[in-house]
DNA sequence: AATGAATGAGCATTCATTCAT
DNA sequence: AATGAATGAATGCTCATTCAT
């Protein structure tokens, strides 16, 4: 009689192309037109699934979030000590090889800078930015604890770590040959191990 | 030869103009006309000063560039030691006050976004990011030199300052109220100092 | 023959809710979509009950045309002189209260705007102004013949008659608040009576 | 060194070219490429001009407002008395000949059922019928005075007179062949002048 | 140098209609 | 009968660029 829905599956499909499509050409230049094609889609389409083109990227703010965590998570399977699993985050965000793609993380640069002009992207990425940064306050605060050290700095070098991050991305996306190659994760390991050896002890 | 009355000035204007537009719309949203508004000109004249909109993005970058590296040495004019000259240089980029411009940082971030796509913006955007780096290195070479410590990590602990201060720069734009005030330039002390310190000392 | 288990009931819904979203977004806005969501229908089934749009505007036509005439029938039962009829007559059609429908009206008044691009509408709407005409023509020459007036100028009155109503009808829909309250119905009958008063006894 | 604005007349030229293309086809099918081909100009100029589309309406109904103001005063000219004020009035309105525009009627009709649904164009729809209420109350009020009748019900029989109009003007442009040739004005005079004859003298 | 009107390609979005299920 | 996804032409609007003055 009445026929099967398929949303759930086109949406995904458009976010994808989505995502394909400004990692390539950027947001405004990530037209309709260009999605549909990238996602084999009549045009018309898009806006039967998504009200808004801005509603395709608000889904794309909330899949990439859960990628980044989902892969976190796969890294951190094995960690046990706090400081296993502070590698095993820096690792899942930085690091290359396994599963790392280059075109999310060009998105997600690419969603940076229209945070700062759409309100309503602005909003779902500092939601994204408070998460992760209390994501990553807790792995330091367990770091510092372990060692004696005090907890009150963590969430300045929280904040330290996640610009770090979010600079690596941003030059990976659009300088990769100036870079050092695979220096990312590393010197991040080592500031922060260092940062917190640096740390004088709690008596 | 012949006199060129006011084509620099207004050049300049076109181009703090769009510094401003910029960071409020973004470059896609930043139009011409938008532009000539905010220089006080007629939106016809902004291509008789600059042939297209990309080539006034291009004199921006070459701007920013420019006050980046005055700013820098402002600081560091009374600079004495490398780690006097490490610590000016991180504070003009990253700390608050005396002459900070959040605009200019938020065009920059705006920048880097468009580098992504626009292969012109893209390559005078990693020039200024291999200036930068060259810079940076010269800096810490000098300070672990000065400590006896080996410079072979300079280059990576260098690409590590930068990708801190550019996604300091990010955070900055579009998620100001999720970062612990004034943490990024002291953080960044903070980091590289103790990086240096756990430095081996040469033998 | 065959049985048409639904069809009747779901074109009158379909048509209803035509009228329903007429009265608040106009023709060109009232979309399938929307119709179909005021009928609670899915949108395909509109086009397997009716071939076109305009088809359903057609049908919503002689809904309305059916809607008046009953409306005179019932409001007349008891009338008995020519008067009576002509008075019935007018309060059927501009005295608020007793099944008064503003959404109607305000679907007529639209459909009078349609008319006078859509030929199809056209067609539909001339028909049913002439069939008032001579209603209101008939009802006139009644009451003139009663008085011994000459009925010569019955059409002319007529037509003035149907204008007033129609531009009541206009006026209710686009400028109520301007208008003095329950003017309508009480108007036009001093007005008609006072004009058949006017008229010169027949000898 | 500078151009000579010439956005005044292209206004009018574009509201001209509205008023026809509405007349025509209807406000939604007056699309801006229809408006512009009619005032044979590039279709993008039109939002130079004009900010949305449904600016361009509203400054029509202030021209038609304008002209059918003008053409009152003009009739009005050489009357003396309230009573060919009020002939001059009705003439100016709904009499067929000099400088009668079927165009700007149909414009009207039109209009009338785009205030039905567009709180912008009501607001001016409304503004303007209350003018002209005010100008017909004006100008029964001044011949009932000159007849010793009381003034109670101006304002209930201007809203019959302005209701006749309106339907008159929708009724020329949707179902014109319809109706007896030329009743309009005669008819609306008779019937004001017997509603007035009709009122019972002050004491 | 400067003005501001003009152009036209391109954009997101809408929507009647079709169609496989 | 019914569903709801799919289509694609059309719409209002934007905007870099051009150009007559």
């Amino acid at each position: 009689m009445s026929r099967r829905p398929n949303t759930e599956q086109r949406r995904t499909e458009i976010v994808n192309a989505l995502l394909v499509a400004m990692a390539e050409y950027g947001y405004e230049k990530a037209t309709i037109q260009l999605i549909a094609q990238k996602a084999g889609l009549a045009p018309g389409l898009l806006h039967y699934h998504f009200k808004t083109k801005v509603e395709i990227l608000l889904e794309l703010v909330k899949t990439l979030v859960d990628l980044s965590l989902c892969r976190y998570l796969e890294f951190a399977e094995s960690a046990k000590t706090p400081e296993q699993k502070l590698h095993a985050y820096i690792n899942a965000r930085l690091a290359n090889g396994r599963g790392a793609d280059p075109k999310a993380v060009t998105a997600w640069v690419v969603i940076g800078a229209e945070a700062v002009r759409q309100p309503e992207v602005r909003a779902v990425y500092q939601k994204a930015i408070n998460s992760e940064l209390s994501l990553i306050r807790g792995l330091l605060t367990e770091c510092l604890k372990e060692q004696r050290k005090p907890t009150k700095n963590a969430s300045r070098l929280a904040a330290g770590l996640l610009a770090y991050m979010e600079g690596a991305f941003q030059l990976a996306s659009a300088a990769p040959d100036a870079m050092p190659s695979g220096y990312a994760a590393s010197v991040a390991i080592e500031l922060v191990q260092r940062y917190i050896e640096g740390e004088s002890q709690k008596e």
